[in-house]
DNA sequence: GTAATAGTGTCTATCAGACACTATGGT
DNA sequence: ACCATAGTGTCTGATAGACACTATTAC
């Protein structure tokens, strides 16, 4: 008893500690999930694509918040997008270099096409979700962190404003509405969603701005907070059978 | 650049790994949750009350989550309960022995009063959770990743059947709407109470099997599932003002 | 009978779905 | 004028809240 505590307390084998990201974003027609291939030179999943992410650097990072950010600063630049905890991941085999614990984030990205390379030398693309996957092999167990980060994203977005941090700075509420039906990958009726998004105090007019199109121009919104999402009180229950 | 990531592959210092336990129970009146107490000698927080848990041990755990099934077995004998992780928490502050993350997980168990000692040395009580704290004060950050814990429970309950895992075997519908009404903090009306979860598929009679007390006798149920809670399209509203 | 608790009938308020309608720009 | 898209009015249906009612036991 005494010994094994005393083996516990500073002697005990250490599991590898790693933080991976999945950062979604959105293009006119689907969602996407930014990924990077990984080095030739590693001895785990070399050449691969991998969620990006990597070991926790006790020197560098403050916390395991602060290391995401840092990694996502690295692969992006960007600063402050909505980031969220999705879990972490741990066992003895999913490392080749053993025993190894994960701690996943999903971060949601406003503009996908501007903020791509960056200076990185990795190599960094955007892919696009299909179902909960996307069609290349992800390294690691990858493809059940991203699955399990799909499923999270879609399912809050039934009942939260999630997908309000995946829309450029202004956007219109059909944008907006437009988003959440890429999301969910159904159809949302027009007044419901607007009466529903109205009656939180998640978005605020731009006064006088208003986007041109082809029909009646439209009022432009913009978020009212950049990082508390909205909780509604029911889910879209969608069109009825 | 080939350089660290060398030094990122092996020789990078480990973080402290470990694994910690929010296990809940009701009671009549209140909810409550599982410490022990900490080691007379230990360099870390000695003698303090904790959140049970503990280092991961590469060699018994296969994964986090057998990990934590193997800590609550040791603490209360429990082999299956419902078990669901809240998240992780890692900074170079919260383990004076090092920079450490800790995976938590929460657990609901059927009946406190039957579980408790066990053959295992360490002094193990269940606290009353006022609020989202106990009356002692925690080692570690337990206080935050108590309170990040019974947060998650209370939300959950909102909209799911989460409660229904905090009963025993059979019980009658006021007890299960009495155990909502403690986890959640407020009454609840019980016709739509009823109506809501017979509308789900959560519960089932048990044939023939009633509750005697004071007045009419009422109707046992057992659940349908222990693994799996129910979710619901709306929240509880509660009582309109 | 009364007290106590289980369980139901039914009205109302709220809000999502449906969908037709009006509003306002371009061409 | 006509098209396209923005945005609204309004009816219906589902369901939670309220609350009074009935049902079944012990005493």
């Amino acid at each position: 008893m005494a010994a094994s505590r005393a083996r516990s307390e500073l002697t005990f084998p250490r599991p590898l500690t790693t933080v991976d990201l999945a950062i979604f974003a959105v293009d006119e027609e689907s969602l996407q999930v930014l990924l990077v291939k990984r080095s030739h030179d590693t001895s785990a999943f070399a050449d691969a694509w991998a969620l990006p992410g990597g070991f926790v650097d006790v020197a560098l990072d403050a916390d395991l918040e602060q290391c995401a950010l840092r990694k996502l600063r690295e692969k992006t630049g960007v600063e402050a997008p909505y980031l969220e905890q999705v879990g972490s991941w741990g066992n003895g085999t999913r490392d080749p270099r053993g025993w190894s614990a994960t701690h996943v984030y999903l971060a949601l990205l406003g503009r996908a096409r501007e903020l791509l390379p960056g200076g990185n030398a990795a190599e960094t693309r955007w892919f696009l979700v299909k179902g909960e996957r996307v069609s290349v092999p992800l390294a690691f167990d990858h493809a059940e962190i991203l699955k399990a980060a799909v499923s999270r994203l879609r399912a809050k977005v039934e009942y939260t404003s999630l997908p309000a941090f995946l829309m450029p700075g202004e956007f219109t509420l059909t944008e907006l509405q437009h988003t959440y039906e890429i999301v969910l990958g159904r159809d949302l009726e027009k007044k419901a969603f607007r009466t529903r998004i109205m009656a939180t105090d998640l978005v605020e007019e731009v006064p006088g701005r208003m986007r041109d199109g082809q029909g009646r121009p439209a009022q432009l919104y913009r978020l009212r907070s950049r990082k508390r999402p909205v909780f509604f009180a029911r889910t879209f229950s969608g069109p009825r059978s």
